[in-house]
DNA sequence: CATAACTTGCACACCGACGTGCAACTTAGT
DNA sequence: ACTAAGTTGCACGTCGGTGTGCAAGTTATG
C-alpha cells in the first residue's frame, strides 16, 4: 500500500526510474558539449524516443531545471565536508574535491552562459560559493592569502581558475594524478603562493595527497 | 578613375561603409551579450532594417567571420610589440595590453564556444598563443617562471586565467586602474609568482604602471 | 495473466530565425 | 538634376526545434 490517496493505483515501475536517470545523464553529457543540443539527440542518447522525453519531464526547461538541482546538489556536498585551519591548506582541498565532481561543473559552468539559467545556477551554486568566500576571507585575514585584491574579488578569480583548469583538462585529457595537482596549483597561485610555497604545501599535508578514495 | 576594370560603375557611397562598421559593432555588442543574437536584433541595434544587412554581408554566417578577423587582427596586434628581458615582466605586459582589448578578448571567448567557430577563433589567434608560448617557455628555462607545470599548459592556464579577469570585469564594472591590475597579478600568480613577489615586480617596472595611454 | 505503466511513431500546429525576390523609396555623388 | 548605390518593407519558402493528441505497441509487476 503506496500510500492512502492514489488507492487503485499501481506502483510506478522500476524501468521509469531508471530511464529518467539516464536522459538526465544522456542530457548532462550532450548539453555540456553543446548547451543547446536538441531533445531528439539527447533522448536518442539516453536510448529513448523524444516523445517519451515528455513522460518525464513537462518541457526541456524543466528537464534543464532538474540537471542544474542535481548538479549543484553533488557540487554543494563536496564542498560542505571541506575545512583545515590553514586557509590555504583548505582551498587546495576544495580543489582536489572539486575535481572528483569534475563532470557536475563543467556542466553547471556551460549551461550557466545560457541567458535564462544564469541566475538559477547562481543561486544553486550559492552554498559552494558561500563556503569559498568564507576560507578567503578567513585566510585573507590571518596571512595565508593574498591580501592585495579585495576578498569577494579573489573568491571569484580562484574560482574562475579552478573552473578554467577543470575546462582545460576536459579538451586534453589528464589524468586523475596530474588533473588534481594542476586545480590546487591554479588555486593557490591564484591565492598569491608561489609555485614553491604551494609545492611545500601539498608536500607537508599528505591529506591533499591521498585522496584516491572514492 | 577608381580603377580600369569597373569602367561605367560609379564609386560606391560612403555612408555605406559607415553602416557596414555599425553592424559590426552593432553585433560585436549584441554577441557578446548573447552568442546567438538574432540578425534582427543586431540589425536594430546598429540602426538598419534586418533586409539590408544582407546587403553587406551574404549571410550571418559571414558576418560572425569577419568579426572574428577583425578582433582577432586587433588582438594579435597588441601581443605583437610585447617584449622584456625579464619573462614574467613581458607577460605581466601582456597582460596591461589585452586589458586594453578587453572588448574584442570577450567577444572572442563568446564566439569560440560556439561550435562552428572553435576552430576558426583558434586559427585567428594562433599568433598570439605562440608569443605566450614562447613567452612561458623561455621564462621556465630561465627560472623566472615556474618550471612545476609543463610549458604548453602552463601557457593555457595563463590564458584562460587573463580571460576569467576580463569577463569578471565586465560583470562589475571596475575602473581602468584595477582592471589592468588584477589581469597582471592574475597572470603571475599563476605563472608562480607569490602575491608579494608580483606586487615587488610591478613597483620595480615603471613601464607596467604607465600604460594610460591610448 | 491481466493490466496499468510506459514507450513509440506519426501527425499536426506553432514558433523563431534565416535567406531571397521584388518594387518603391531615399540619398550620396557627379 | 540625374542616377546608381543603398535602404526598406513585405511576402514567401525553408528549416529545425518544441509541445501535443492519439492509437498501437511492449513490458514490468501485482
Amino acid at each position: 500500500m503506496p500510500s492512502d490517496t492514489d488507492a487503485g493505483r499501481r506502483a510506478p515501475r522500476r524501468d521509469a526510474a531508471e530511464n529518467r536517470e539516464a536522459l538526465l545523464t544522456a542530457a548532462a553529457a550532450a548539453l555540456a558539449a553543446s548547451p543547446d543540443a536538441s531533445l531528439e539527440a539527447i533522448a536518442a542518447d539516453a536510448g529513448l524516443s523524444r516523445r517519451s522525453v515528455y513522460g518525464h519531464f513537462a518541457n526541456r526547461d524543466e528537464l534543464i531545471l532538474a540537471l542544474i538541482d542535481r548538479g549543484a546538489a553533488r557540487f554543494n556536498a563536496v564542498a560542505a565536508g571541506v575545512d583545515h585551519h590553514d586557509a590555504s591548506v583548505a582551498l587546495a582541498l576544495l580543489g582536489t574535491r572539486l575535481w572528483h565532481a569534475i563532470v557536475h561543473v563543467r556542466l553547471l559552468a556551460r549551461i550557466a552562459l545560457r541567458e535564462p539559467y544564469v541566475e538559477r545556477v547562481a543561486d544553486a551554486v550559492a552554498p559552494v560559493r558561500a563556503r569559498l568566500g568564507e576560507l578567503v576571507a578567513r585566510g585573507a585575514a590571518d596571512g595565508t592569502v593574498r591580501s592585495d585584491i579585495r576578498p569577494p574579488v579573489l573568491a571569484r578569480l580562484i574560482e574562475e581558475a579552478a573552473i578554467a583548469v577543470l575546462v582545460e583538462a576536459a579538451a586534453h585529457e589528464l589524468d586523475d594524478e596530474e588533473g588534481r595537482r594542476l586545480v590546487m596549483l591554479a588555486v593557490l597561485g591564484t591565492a598569491g603562493l608561489s609555485w614553491r610555497e604551494a609545492g611545500a604545501l601539498i608536500a607537508a599535508n599528505p591529506e591533499l595527497s591521498r585522496e584516491a578514495s572514492e
